[in-house]
DNA sequence: TCTGGGGTCCTAGGACCC
DNA sequence: TCTGGGGTCCTAGGACCC
């Protein structure tokens, strides 16, 4: 038995943790520099606005119906679902989280639970101790245990939990009956189109179509999804996260940027992240690909992002090797008198450092590397992200990220913490 | 007229997830 | 004028090996 545990509207309840006054109007989150639509309080969607929409599109309708757009304030969240998978954890031995705002539990052993209470017991607690409301849905594969939490939500006499095994079959067939085949976990609309020339319109239609057919023509992916409808297991609960096998970085611009020092400013700034992100994993990268992306230029069809791959003559995390050659890319990749829009780095064919190769024509170069880079990471821990960085990066950095609505990071800046005042 | 059978590695592209 | 930022897996096809 399987469990997957989901915030319902993540970023909008964060949030409201710190802001009660957004409680019970309608609020949404904006992607970084305010671009789209990321989250919706059940308000904002009662109002129609739909998930995804450019932010300059929705104004109109959120001035007529008062609705708050807050910036994303990712430091906020991450910490809130920090919090929130290791309240999770208590319920399981045997945990894998998922995404920023959801995780899977094994509940094998835990059978002598009842699991729609075990479910109500989790929701409490979340709620009690982090304020965030949460759906739980069981299922015996992956799959089941995603569609369960899917109609968890859409029952409101369920009270957020769906034990989808303890419904009998003309239940569970009367409720597939009623989802579309891309409300299943893995089919998305490219698929699902498909599948309804074929006839299979609805979740019931997919778990009793053939798996040879399905096969033949969608692949292994999709087959495996009819077999987990089934309740045949094909997917596994990772309790470890397997290293990454690439780490990318990359933003939009607050606004074009046309000079190459600025670029290379930018991506040097990318570098950095995800070089600290690769260290996080005790990894180094033997190649590196950057890609600037020019701005449209009126023409109806997205330009191209222009890319460039740069090997390395040796594996590495440290953030001055990388951005050397980042630095040569971008120069090779600009084109002067363009606008660009945003720039992204992207390291690849990750390696463990523990297995790297020495150089023998320096043999101490790796561990005096080593050492300098304790010493960045060490520093910026204590201090702050950025604190030492490479020149490079630059200082004003003008081509930083909108943000205009952003709450205060409320649980990881001694300056930004709440005051509770008595009375 | 008929043209084997078993691999590996790499790249590009497509589909999906949140 | 303004449309995010991360990831994964699979497949097909080409080049090459014996």
């Amino acid at each position: 038995m399987l469990a997957l545990i989901d915030a319902n509207h993540f970023y909008v309840a964060c949030e409201r943790v710190f802001n009660p006054r957004l409680e019970g109007r309608p609020v949404v989150v904006l992607s970084n520099n305010d671009g789209c639509v990321v989250a919706r309080s059940p308000e904002a969607k009662a109002l129609g606005l739909p998930m995804g929409a450019p932010w300059f599109q929705c104004r109109d309708l959120a001035r007529r119906h008062g609705i708050v757009a807050l910036s994303s304030n990712y430091p906020l969240y991450a910490d809130l679902s920090a919090r929130m998978m290791a309240v999770l954890g208590q319920f399981s031995p045997r945990q894998e989280i998922y995404s920023i705002d959801e995780c899977f539990l094994d509940l094998t052993g835990l059978e002598r639970f009842d699991p729609t209470a075990y479910g109500q017991a989790m929701r409490r607690r979340v709620q009690q101790w982090l304020g965030l409301p949460v759906g739980v849905g069981f299922g015996s594969t992956k799959t089941l245990a995603k569609l369960a939490n899917h109609l968890a939500k859409r029952e409101p006499d369920w009270a957020g939990v769906c034990d989808f095994g303890a419904l009998d079959a003309p239940a569970q067939d009367a409720l597939l009956a009623g989802l579309a085949a891309d409300a299943v976990w893995g089919i998305g609309p490219r698929w699902a189109a498909r599948l309804r020339a074929l006839g299979i319109a609805t979740a019931r239609d997919l778990r009793d179509a053939d798996p040879q057919v399905v096969r033949r023509r969608f692949g292994v992916v999709v087959e495996r999804i009819v077999w987990e409808l089934r309740g045949v297991a094909g997917l596994t609960l990772e309790a470890i996260a397997p290293p990454k096998q690439q780490i990318l970085a990359s933003r939009s611009f607050g606004r074009p940027v046309a000079a190459l020092a600025e670029l290379q400013a930018a991506v040097a700034h990318h570098v950095a992240r995800a070089a600290a992100k690769l260290r996080r994993q005790h990894g180094r990268a033997g190649a590196v690909q950057i890609w600037l992306r020019p701005q449209r230029d009126g023409a109806a069809s997205a330009p191209p992002s222009i890319a460039g791959l740069l090997r390395l003559a040796a594996p590495s995390a440290d953030p001055a090797v990388l951005t050397a050659a980042a630095t040569r890319g971008v120069a090779a990749l600009y084109q002067a008198g363009r606008r660009y829009r945003g720039a992204g780095v992207m390291l690849l064919e990750l390696g463990s450092a523990a297995r790297a190769q020495g150089d023998w024509l320096a043999p101490d170069a790796a561990a005096r590397a080593a050492a300098r880079l304790a010493v960045l990471d060490q520093v910026n821990a204590r201090w702050g992200r950025g604190t030492l960085r490479l020149a490079r990066e630059g200082f004003q950095q003008p081509w930083a990220m909108r943000q205009d609505h952003r709450s205060p990071a409320y649980t990881t800046r001694w300056a930004e913490l709440p005051v509770a005042r008595a009375g």
